[in-house]
DNA sequence: CGAATAAGTAGCAAATTGCAACCATTTCGA
DNA sequence: TCGAAATGGTTGCAATTTGCTACTTATTCG
């Protein structure tokens, strides 16, 4: 990749571009998403998200490397699966976001897609930035205050 | 770009594939972030991010072309600004998600970084799916559920 | 056992990115 | 008002990254 984190960051003090310098390729976040949703195994990430497959070998490495996956033995025996860690499951919310604004834009009225539902099968609730005391954020509400 | 949106999504019925066909390159959601914090100009955007001059003409393009930017005449005068669409201005949740997960997972303890504040100075909280009820979400009480 | 599946590797072509130089307007300062 | 700097790109080329198509080495299944 052309981004090296460790050893210097796009934007070394802005989380965002952090955030994106692991994460922020065209696959990283589909892989993500799959093991969210329950892949495990190199085959199963290659068929979901239809990635090349020596690409999928080098995303798999890093996000490995950088803390998001991990590898384990599966519970059945003797075969490995790349399991999320916490950081990685902490995404969660990005790929909420993501989905939620792909829903609301990238769609025609009417086109159907996939939805996100909790254990009842209830859509998840849409995510809206507030202030502690409740009034709704947005970009004209908010700027980036400078690291001290 | 490798992504033809319009085209031919990466994986079309999935919200989180096509929003990522359209802002899941390494730049557009840092263009996004910095025309969220007031950036208007070519020669801003380009400051900011650092990205190479060729391929900012290309996202600010494409960002146009997908209606997240918009074009117009600048209010003092002649020149031309970028400014962020509705659709533009909505990716905020996303950007802002990416920040709290670099946030929490990015940086040492004790290493400063960049803070998002409200109008007045406050830190914005984090985000924290949850359901209707009120219950937090994750990536293991949620799941998929196909387009019909 | 023999075939299919899993998990990669290797080689190469195509696409994307980045760098540096160049160019046409605007705008600014003396 | 004239020259210089700034704005907003474009162009050409080199370096990276990506994707495709084999090929390989275990496992596992029937």
């Amino acid at each position: 990749m052309s981004r090296t984190p460790d050893a210097g960051w796009t934007d070394p003090e802005c989380p965002v571009a952090r955030t994106l310098d692991l994460v922020g390729d065209r696959w990283s976040l589909l892989v993500v998403r799959d093991a969210m949703d329950g892949a495990r195994s190199f085959t199963e990430f290659q068929r979901r998200t239809g990635i090349a497959r020596n690409i999928l070998t080098d995303r798999l490495r890093k996000l490995t490397a950088h803390g998001l996956l991990a590898q384990r033995t599966a519970p059945s025996g003797r075969r490995q699966e790349y399991v999320l860690t916490d950081a990685g499951r902490d995404l969660f919310p990005v790929i909420l976001t993501l989905r939620q604004w792909g829903e609301r834009h990238a769609f025609d009225a009417g086109e159907p897609h996939s939805t996100l539902v909790d254990r009842h099968g209830t859509p998840v609730p849409e995510i809206a930035p507030a202030g502690a005391d409740g009034t709704a954020l947005g970009a004209d509400t908010t700027h980036v205050r400078k690291a001290r």
